[in-house]
DNA sequence: CATAAAGTAAGCTGATTGACGAAGTCAGAT
DNA sequence: ATCTGACTTCGTCAATCAGCTTACTTTATG
């Protein structure tokens, strides 16, 4: 939550016609005086100012990490007033982890880290790069409204783990009946896989893997990956 | 969209540990060779190098939002393969429109935009300033499932507009039961306004208000605040 | 009214950026 | 075995940034 609204905020900064004026936005948001924040920043009250106004046209991003780090930590050591108030991330249960990588990552790389069986795709897609992927639990994910609508980061040139699978039938009847599709599907420690489930990768030229570790493992495992 | 997709880049750009190799990842995922980009960008290719491989440890804000500005022009008027691709914004019919305004706005200064009329809210909170706006269909709303949590942007401290009011009662109810809270909740056109409306936004601080105008021309009238 | 607190303005300086272009490396195709 | 395309490295330099200090407006507040 924290990263998520860092990083909202310097994408807003950034993006911004007034970068100053967004910067002041979220400094007022959170409640602080110019030298307050200067005090966090430890530097001269004027510097901020002169962010603000605009003086520096165009403020490295190292200036602007600075400055939303310290908002962001300033609050949360406080309560995390605003932080906290900060909708939009309802949290969905179904979704144990979702993850973005800073780079592409292999599928075939990602296979290996997992010990993974592939079911269903070609030498050919098994090459190709992902940049996240997303823990999903089967049963809630059906139980919870929209849940497949938040599956998807923000590529979905990704890995979709399902866990909690049965007969690995409904999975890949979501992902087809879903108009966004990911590059690999991954069932992990399906009890069953149906049949009809690798075809419906192959229809939709979703790589699809079967894992035994857990979910836990899985996650440990891939955190290293960047 | 795409307004939101180079925010989540920027975002993302500028909170990376290496920024260089976030930069990377992106032109990757729009399939853009280091010159092809430099191109677009009216640079010397090696200028992009020098960024994805951190010469430049603190790139500028500006040279930022051009990189990421090109990739987007450049696939959006090419098909706009990757913009389509990156879901993550299922469109919730209900809501009609959304914004985030740069700077704050009094809500007294909404109200006279709006030519709205104070159905509950004291001297002392009007003087607050909002930072964004929410329209919805209050009837989508309802039957829409879980509209009221995507009500809110990035900041709570905003106005929400309900328009297809009928008795009034139920969008004041939906806000009473969620656990965010507007600090402004607008009746557009509503046909009749229950005396449980103003009640309710007392006990929930929020600003309530009344307004004749309809949709379209609250948005028109708000585009130009910032 | 005096004084504080918040914010602005301006001048200055050392450190970095943004850009170029030339000279590399490296992997794969011919 | 060499050629090509994609990428990397590096020296260079004007332009700009990040920060300081000091002086100046406002706007509250006792």
């Amino acid at each position: 939550m924290q990263e998520q609204l860092t990083r909202r905020m310097a994408g807003e900064i950034v993006i911004s016609e007034r970068p100053g004026e967004t910067l002041r936005k979220w400094r007022e948001i959170f409640q602080l005086s110019q030298k307050e924040l200067a005090t966090l920043l430890e530097v001269n009250p004027s510097v901020v100012c002169d962010f603000e106004k605009g003086r520096r046209a165009s403020p490295g991003i190292v200036t602007v990490r600075k400055f939303v780090e310290a908002m962001v930590d300033y609050d949360s050591s406080h309560g995390g007033k605003v932080i906290n108030t900060m909708a939009g991330t309802r949290t969905n249960e179904a979704i144990v982890d979702i993850r973005e990588f800073t780079s592409g990552i292999a599928i075939e790389t990602v296979i290996e880290k997992i010990e993974g069986e592939v079911l269903a795709g070609s030498k050919e897609i098994i090459e190709r790069p992902i940049y996240g992927y997303t823990m999903v639990d089967s049963l809630k994910a059906i139980t919870t409204f929209n849940a497949f609508g938040e599956m998807y980061g923000w590529s979905n040139e990704r890995a979709v783990f399902f866990s909690g699978v049965h007969y690995g039938r409904s999975p890949m009847i979501a992902v087809r009946a879903h108009p966004v599709k990911p590059r690999m599907a991954v069932y992990v420690k399906p009890k069953a896989v149906d049949p009809l489930a690798p075809k419906l990768a192959d229809m939709e030229k979703v790589v699809l893997v079967k894992t035994d570790l857990d979910e836990s493992t899985i996650v440990e495992r891939l955190r290293y990956l960047r």
